[in-house]
DNA sequence: CGCCCGCTTGAACAGTGTCAAGTGCTGTGG
DNA sequence: CCACAGCACTTGACACTGTTCAAGCGGGCG
């Protein structure tokens, strides 16, 4: 599908999010010291909560997935990853995750070992510093998740979560005249948010309505951009870490 | 009270997680560039969101939260610090923070300038990985707040948050027999568990008559430690960092 | 063609929030 | 020493949001 062989894997690390403090340096040595790129198939497994993981994995195409599961086998979310993220970074600096890792569609995945980042991190204090930010970019992003789920209704949950990947997707191109792909199942969706799938359809069906969004068809349409981030409270300040 | 007055400011840091692996070296390193040692009051704000933050502070005494703000100014709580814990090094690399961080309690804090961990950065890869580490933890908790309000309901909130805080503050060696000192409001509560305050009082009073544990005077008393934990589908592997 | 999965809808119900009133400390001033 | 104010906590009645259970729908794929 893309003609893009030749991109570099690191072509989104960062976009919209402090990229421009990596040099072109940084960049190339993250390209060159790849250890392997791989596509996945659609709901697989990567990491599993309690392994002891020795590579890190940015991603490079399609969603993926971070959840921990409760004593009924029921999952809840913690995060959502787009292409140019780093889905485990921190597992470099903690050896073992506390979650497991997953695609949500088919997904094409850039890996370095644990080893190689050893190197960068007794080498190169400033790219250290920066993929140090990436992680707490992602801390951001679960302090605001904790804060929709302790705060917000239903409907503000849902519209709070589109709207974020709206704007992340936006940072890597991904989305066009408010319009983007999200290939999650209603089901997902509610993993996300805290809610049951039947709610989240009666939520969705109501946005749709009333005109704010539509989520059909693993295609997302924002129609009324000021309502639905008025709804959901959102301020996209906390995506970009305040740079 | 304490007569401590020559202790080291870093005695508590990462105890029960990984503080084993920074060496002598590097503890006398932290305790010999800090900037400075001061008191606090209680509910006293220390970092605005979106302020420019140019030293990190460790918490050495006292209670301290980050929270943020509603449209309807309630608050959601997004961590809560015991001693021992670097409350904003990620304001480090992040320069702002998407929230405020206040004391709950009187509290004494140390703090370091951005400056001296940049030096701290550009020398000693190894201390480095270790704040790293620090930052991570936080996050780790962030995530199982996230499972918390997500797949929890109120008692199980409640009693995840109070197992929670009995480990941390165990691993700091302020926990006696199955007591602890924790003086916070049940207004506080609420606002760390996405609850109302009359429902905290509810379940609260709950826990209590079901001998599972007491909340009153601003200490907690853990009657039965396991039934608590199950109710919380508490496991605290996440505090340890999966080393 | 028929099955399966994901989506949709309805009805009854449970958990939590809201509103309002009341209790019991603790600290303060007369 | 008592009266009172203020604050956190407590309790009850009621409304509402979201869950549960159950049934039906629709489209893609073997």
């Amino acid at each position: 599908m893309r003609a893009d062989t030749t991109e570099r894997v690191t072509d989104k690390f960062l976009r919209g999010r402090g990229r421009q403090r990596l040099s072109e340096d940084e960049l190339t040595l993250l390209d060159q010291t790849v250890d392997r790129v791989r596509d996945l198939p659609s709901r697989h497994t990567l990491v599993r909560a309690g392994d002891r993981v020795r590579t890190s994995t940015l991603l490079l195409d399609g969603f993926m997935c971070r959840y921990m599961d409760d004593h009924s086998g029921y999952r809840q979310l913690v995060a959502i990853h787009v292409p140019g993220d780093f889905v485990d970074l921190h597992a470099f600096p903690m050896e073992r995750l506390d979650h497991d890792v997953a695609t949500l569609s088919p997904a094409r995945i850039a890996s370095w070992t644990h080893d190689t980042l050893e190197e960068i991190v007794e080498t190169r204090p400033h790219l250290t510093r920066m993929l140090w930010f990436s992680t707490l970019l992602d801390a951001s992003v679960h302090r605001e998740w904790i804060f929709r789920m302790g705060r917000l209704d239903a409907e503000g949950r849902i519209a709070h979560f589109m709207c974020e990947l709206k704007v992340r997707l936006d940072m890597v191109g991904m989305v066009e005249n408010d319009r983007f792909l999200l290939p999650l199942k209603q089901a997902d969706v509610a993993e996300a948010c805290g809610l049951t799938g039947v709610h989240v359809n009666r939520v969705l069906r109501s946005l749709r309505e009333r005109e704010l969004m539509i989520f059909r068809a693993g295609q997302v349409t924002i129609v009324n951009w000021k309502q639905l981030s008025a709804l959901g409270q959102f301020n996209p300040a906390y995506l970009r870490g305040g740079l």
